[in-house]
Parts: structure tokens; C-alpha cells; sequence
DNA sequence: CATATCAACTTGCAAAAGGCAAGTTGATAT
DNA sequence: ATATCAACTTGCCTTTTGCAAGTTGATATG
């Protein structure tokens, strides 16, 4: 019988859940280059603004194809890249960004706190969650 | 000249700032256990379900609290204890809960995955959002 | 009066995760 | 033959976690 050293056993609980799939400072940055910047490739994903190193990088890519957020594949018109994008489970996530995004813009008060992202969402919330799950079909 | 090893440096980014609040895999679970659970001192934050541990709790709180998300009062009650509770900023995360806990309804297709909380929320979401506002003001 | 209790932490140490720089791979372009 | 470029991998050191045990201070108990 295998011992259970705190180590996550399924309570069952939602947030826990999803913390599971996303739950630490990269993973959902990742998301975001996907969702919002159409990030699609390794190279795009590493200058994604925060400076994710390269390793920790590949990590969440590879967990989040294992949990079905991400999906790859190779890019048919340069033999080099791969393709990573957002996979119906990870275009869902769509409505958990725009809450956050909203929170923020009300609670952030730094200089650049506005952003563009932060006015689309407020003016046309629904616009910004369909523009996500328009992403390229995998 | 401060150099900067990577550390955040402000990108303006609202899902970077609201990860710098709770971007980590405890940080929501203790909000989860306020907002939903109605934990209002340490033990019963201790005994949260998910086996956080006691170090990380009280740096989880202090930062918490720091960052504006919970008030710490004494409980007139019982000096021993002090009550925890979320402030408005804290409350404010309601709709990000809820997203969360219906995204993970969507893909969590575990035995006990059909939480009380999710079908909630699944059937009144904004109840759902009001009991969480109408917690006791600090 | 001495001792036990209880909530809320703190401390110490080993283990795991993260950050940084440098190296690898394999097909083209020069 | 050598350079390049995207996507990783590896090694090493630092930081963060996890776990267990200890501390504190006011009451309750004997």
C-alpha cells in the first residue's frame, strides 16, 4: 500500500483541481502567451515578457500536453518548429483569465496596470473570451 | 543600481500582478477555505483538507495580509485566537473562484469530482458570488 | 502553587523545485 | 567544412517546501 506523504489525494475539490493543471507563477503566463499574445512557438513562449527560463519552460509545456491543455505539433511550413496551441480544455480557461484580468485592473494601481488587454476586457468581455477560442484549431 | 535577476519587474501584465497575489499552490486554497468554507482561524485553516503545512500557512497569511487580500483581528471572544477573513479585495474573487470551480466541473471527471460547491455554483452562480461578498465584514 | 492545555506560530533540517549558463541535435544555408 | 537556428537538455547552485519538534502566554486543573 503505498503511503500518502501529504502528496495530493484527490479531495475532490474543484480549486484544487485546477491548481493541479495550473497552479504555479508560470503555467498560467504560459496560457496567457498563448491565449492572449498568440504566442505558438518554443522560441515565441520563452521572450513572453516575464523571462520564464528555458528549462522551467519545457517542463510546463510537457505537463500541459501530459493534461491536455496544450497540444503539439510540427510546423508544416519550417521543419525546425513545432507548433503549441491551446486545446479546447485550454481555450476554456478563457473566462478564469478575463475574471483575473478583471480583478487586476481593479486592484492594480502601477503605471502600466492599464493595458490593452485590461480595456478589451472591460469593454467587450464576451469579444475577448471569443477571440480565444477562435485560436487556430490544433 | 539594483540589478535584476530575473525578478518581477513590473510588466504591467494583469495576470502576472494577480499571480504575484496568489500565483502559487497554496495561496488560493487558503482564500478557497475562507471564502468557501468559512475558516476563520489558523487550525481550522490548518485543516483545510488539502494538508497544507504549518510553516507555509503562516507565510501564506502574512503575505495575504501584506498584499491587502485578509484582515487579521483578535477574536473578543477567545484571546487565544485571531480571526482571519478576506477583505474586500479578497472577496473580489469570487467570479474568479467560480470560473475556476465550473472550469474544473467541465474537466475533472473524478469519482468525487460532483462537489456540493460545484453544483452551487452550476445552479446559482451569483448566490454563489453574494454569500462570498456577505462574509462577515472585518 | 505546579502542571497541563490550547491556539498560533517559529525553527531546523533534509528534499524538491527553480534559475542560470552552457551544451546538444539535426537539417539547411553559406 | 562551417555556421545557423529552434528546441531542448544538463549541471550546478540557490531558494522554496515539507515535516517534525519546539516556543509562548494566558487560563484551567489538581
Amino acid at each position: 500500500m503505498k503511503k500518502n506523504t501529504n502528496q495530493t489525494y484527490d479531495t475532490g475539490c474543484p480549486v484544487a483541481f485546477a491548481l493541479r493543471m495550473f497552479g504555479d507563477q508560470w503555467t498560467l503566463l504560459v496560457i496567457r502567451d498563448m491565449a492572449v499574445k498568440g504566442a505558438r512557438t518554443y522560441s515565441e513562449l520563452l521572450d513572453g515578457g516575464e523571462g520564464i527560463s528555458t528549462n522551467i519552460l519545457a517542463q510546463r509545456l510537457k505537463q500541459l500536453e501530459e493534461n491536455g491543455l496544450v497540444s503539439k505539433t510540427r510546423d508544416p511550413e519550417n521543419w525546425r518548429s513545432f507548433l503549441y496551441a491551446l486545446t479546447d480544455k485550454g481555450r476554456d480557461l478563457a473566462p478564469v483569465l478575463a475574471e483575473i484580468i478583471l480583478w487586476s485592473g481593479k486592484y492594480n494601481h502601477g503605471d502600466n496596470a492599464m493595458t490593452d488587454t485590461l480595456q478589451k476586457v472591460r469593454r467587450d468581455r464576451s469579444g475577448f473570451e471569443e477571440s480565444i477560442r477562435n485560436g487556430a484549431v490544433p
